[in-house]
DNA sequence: AATAATTCCAAGTAATATAGTAGGAATTAT
DNA sequence: ATAATTCCTACTATATTACTTGGAATTATT
């Protein structure tokens, strides 16, 4: 059940981004290095957040990218989705419930239902200026 | 963050061992064949199990395996932890505490941890028990 | 004692998903 | 004109998942 690494760079990239909310644009460089990826990697990463609507771009010089909309009223839930597809556990739990013929009759589907709802519940309660407000705490700690 | 087929079988599988609890074993051929997998898969899974000290066995003809411990006394975590190595959705948020350099100045550390404990909070409180009582009342609603 | 039913074990393979890399076209401020 | 940037698409490498195969060891039954 583990959290792709797409998931774990974008969702720092959205952080990131979230912090220099109202400063202008960021380029994939800057965020880029941030984080010890590539370019060219973390390009494709906010091409996906940019499709579904969570970042706007700039092209050309002194371009680049920002948060389409406030920090608080973007989620986890929705970044996870826009890079992963979905946060499902499995098919049989989603919204559009593919898979598993005898979904109605396994064993286990009460378990996983239960399972999904509460981490969409963390996901989609948890906004990007939640994160960047715990982050700023943390580092003002000195935990850095 | 998919839950693998070792997880969805192995616990489906523990499932049918904890409402056969106290009429004997049962063996590889008849579980396999109630999911629709290959025996020998199957025998995979329940061999995790075993190791984890989960199920006992019986070599040898009439052998078969049951689960060694009640099926209030065995959790549905206890269960992904021996087919999966791990509930953990990335490494850093683990007991071991492994990956990530940066770990403690990570700014999607607080929700990991969260999401985290939440889905260990539903894992380690759904017995086998209450998951076959939940089965039982489904089938008997004629829900089949 | 022989047989059939079973668990146990180790290794191999096929398919799928993840994690990137590479190259260049299009756009825009300077 | 140039340099800085996003955008786009295809490719490749690696890792993980999901099995399959073959046979040894064990034990109840006949």
């Amino acid at each position: 059940m583990r959290l792709s690494t797409r998931g774990r760079y974008g969702l720092k990239a959205m952080v990131d981004l979230a912090m220099a909310y109202g400063d202008g644009n960021m380029n994939i460089g800057a965020l880029a290095t941030q984080q010890g990826i590539s370019d060219a990697y973390l390009e494709q990463l906010v091409a996906s957040l940019k499709r579904a609507g969570l970042v706007s771009s700039v092209r050309g010089a002194q371009g680049g990218y920002s948060l389409s909309r406030e920090p608080s009223q973007i989620n986890a839930g929705d970044i996870l989705r826009a890079l992963e597809g979905s946060t499902d556990i499995m098919d049989c739990v989603g919204t559009t419930h593919v898979g598993c013929d005898s979904a109605c009759t396994c064993s286990a589907r009460p378990l996983w239902l239960k399972l999904q709802k509460r981490i969409d519940e963390v996901l989609d309660n948890t906004s990007l200026a939640d994160m960047a407000e715990d982050y700023k705490i943390q580092k003002n700690r000195g935990n850095v």
